[in-house]
Order: C-alpha cells, then structure tokens, then sequence
DNA sequence: TGCAAAACGTCAATGAATGCAAAATTACAT
DNA sequence: ATGTAATTTTGCATTCATTGACGTTTTGCA
C-alpha cells in the first residue's frame, strides 16, 4: 500500500512542485500582492480553478513544508526517553524541526527568501502565526503523551511559553535587523529564559 | 486641545458604535461568512464603500478595542515602581488587560459571543493571533523601557513566555470544553509556569 | 477492454478591497 | 451669516481570491 507512488501521484507531486518554485520566484521577483492565483497556475501549466485543488489559498503554497516539520517535532516527542526532562526534550524539538531543513533541498533553497517575504507580507505574517498556533496545540497533545507526568494544562503551558518566547524574540531581532548569528544566540537565551522562568532574569538594580 | 470632540467626531464615534453593534449582531445571527460588508454598512446607514474609511477590513471591526487594551498595559507597564520584580509586573499586565472590560460596557456586552465568534472563524483566529504579536512587540519595547536591567532579548523573552503560554492554554482549555472557571484557574498555572520557569514542572517518576 | 473514481477544466458568480473623482458636510475665519 | 478650506461620504469601476456546478479527460483496476 505504502510501496509504489503511481502515475497520478508523481504526476501530482511534480505539478504540486512546479507550483511552488513558481509561486516563489514571482514573489521574489513581482511582489506577494502583484502575483496573481492565474500567473501562478500558468508556472505549472494548468487552470487557475485547478490551482485549488492543490492548495486551499494563495498564501499556502508559502507553508508547504510545515506539515512536514510538525510531523518530524511530534517524532521526537513520541521518542522521548522515560525520565528525560521536559526542557531537553523540548530544546531538541526546537533544534530538530525548527532549525534543520526538513523537506529536503526545497526548503534550503528557498530558506532565507522566504523567511524576507513573510516578515514583508501582513497575510503571510498572520497565516504563519496562526499555522504556527495550530502546530502548538499538537505538540501539546504530543507531550502530554509522551510525558505521563504531566497534565493537559501544563504541556500547553510548557509548549507556549518556549515557542511564544522563540517567536517574539525572533522577531524583535529582525525588526532591529540582527544578523542571523545574533538572532541564533538570541534564540538560544529565549529557550533559557523559558526554562528557567522569568524570575532568572536580572533583578533591578 | 484635547477638549471638546466636535460634531464631526461625535458623528464619527457614533457611527463606528452602530457598525461595531450592527455588525456583532449579525454574525451572531447569521455567521460571519454568510454576513456581508454591505450588510453591516447598512445596519449604521452608511455606503458600503465608507465601511473600509471606518475600519481596514471586515474582521478589523471585531478587534475594536484592541488598541485600547494595547494602552493601557503599555500605561501599567510605565508605572512600574522601581525595584518591582518583572514578575510580578506583568501578573498585574495580564489581569487589568486582558481580563478587566476595557471599553467600557460594549466590550463587556460581546464579550463571550465574541469569544466564541472568534474560535469558530478562522479568519479570526488568524486576525487575532497577528494583533496580538503585534501587542507583544509594542509591550516588549514597553518592558524594555521600563526595565533598565533587562536586553531587548530578555524584554521579548518575557513577553512571549508569558503571552505565550496563556495563549496555548486557554486555546486547549476551550479545545476541550472546559468550563469558564477552569479556564481561569488554567491560566493562573500558565502563568505560574512561565514565571517559574519549565524546569519547575513535576519531574517523571 | 471497460467501468468507476480521481483530476482537471470551463463558466459563472460572489464578495472583499481599492483607486478615483464628484458631491456633501463640517469647521472656521471674517 | 457667508464664503472658503478641509474632511467625509459616496458611487462607480476594477481587480482578484475563492467557490460551486457541471462536463470532460485520465488513470487505476477488475
């Protein structure tokens, strides 16, 4: 069952493909707002309606790796080692899905292009957010499993305040225009902060 | 100045009243999808084309008082006393505004219908979740400002934590139909848990 | 080969959002 | 009170995403 893609399903992964290096490369090179649903199809060769049967909207096809990445996170929660504290696990879903290149040479192709255009696109700033909401509350449901120790409330809690403070301090680096390696040691004191509780930040003076 | 508002503003503000009641009104009754910009235009007797010089876009008009929830937690923010744990700061943030009614009796008034109108739209949900990093961002530089001994990093930290984790909470709460009460206890150990920290979750046994 | 399902395409319609220029309204100074 | 400038409102045309209905083509499989 799970052996031989068939015709219909290579062919539909090559047209799935088409249209996303398409899509991208008239974003970068028009603009999110000036590419329209029908220039895109036409990149892969079918009718504009047909463009939906593919994807549900116009700003999905810019998220078609994160099905993927959550699929890898929710692995690593389920591997979890029994006694392995929650802050470790955590720290390597963090690693392993957020940083690595899961959907293998598209994702680092586009990487840092695509990364531009949402933070310059509104629409794509709040569908990002809110597939990286949905995400959240998988995960949650992922390690309440995974760690019998705690219950629904606390993984939830667990999972937002380390990606709500991943997210935000991201962002505030790149709206101070940070360079990566900056945004990446930043990154690593949010996920401490997280673990260690806002009461090990620095005290007044 | 900053006295009399003048015809034109009374106008102004009473119009935006009626369309923020209309509109609320009829997505209650019909649904948000199946009600229409038209519509809601009508209900305050205004041209369909001057609903959007009253708000950007349909779902705006369900966020209306998002910036004055955003000032006033700016406002607590800039009252810290000097030497008051961070902490305990933002416990105050979350309380008087998220949670105290704002605007006055209108937002007390749709409160829980909006509450439900936004879970069960997705397009809320979306619009919701982009104001609401927006809010983070602005409360980070607040905090910033406010907290000489904390980086930007460790302002945005904060923020995120925190925000985050109710945020993922109260989402798995409702996924789960908990009633109100719950709901507020939850919240009261999200943000026991971002204060503390992850490592204070129970250990495996 | 031949049928049923899956995919694709055409056509038409809806509805949000925007630009533009004219018309109406309000503010304000004289 | 009146005229003028500033602000709002509106009608109109247009673009474009998204969806539904329905007929046509492909592909999978018996």
């Amino acid at each position: 069952m799970t052996s031989e893609p068939g015709l219909r399903q290579r062919k539909k992964m090559r047209t799935r493909q088409a249209l996303i290096e398409g899509a991208l490369r008239l974003f970068a090179e028009k603009g999110y707002d000036q590419t329209t649903v029908a220039e895109i199809a036409a990149t892969a060769d079918i009718a504009t309606r047909t463009f939906f049967s593919y994807f549900d909207s116009k700003d999905d096809i810019v998220f078609f790796d994160d099905r993927s990445r959550l699929e890898r996170a929710v692995e690593i929660i389920g591997e979890r080692q029994p006694g392995e504290p929650v802050a470790d696990l955590l720290r390597r879903v963090i690693d392993q899905s957020v940083f690595a290149d899961t959907d293998s040479e598209l994702a680092r192709k586009v990487g840092p292009a695509r990364t531009r255009l949402i933070a310059s696109v509104p629409a794509l700033q709040a569908r990002e957010l809110h597939l990286l909401f949905d995400i959240q509350l998988q995960l949650t449901e992922a390690l309440h499993l995974a760690c019998p120790e705690l219950d629904l409330v606390e993984a939830a809690a667990a999972v937002g305040s380390l990606v709500g403070a991943i997210k935000v301090v991201v962002a505030a680096c790149q709206k101070r225009g940070n360079r990566p390696e900056q945004t990446y040691k930043a990154v690593q004191r949010a996920t401490d902060i997280a673990i260690e509780g806002l009461n090990s930040l620095p005290r007044p003076a």
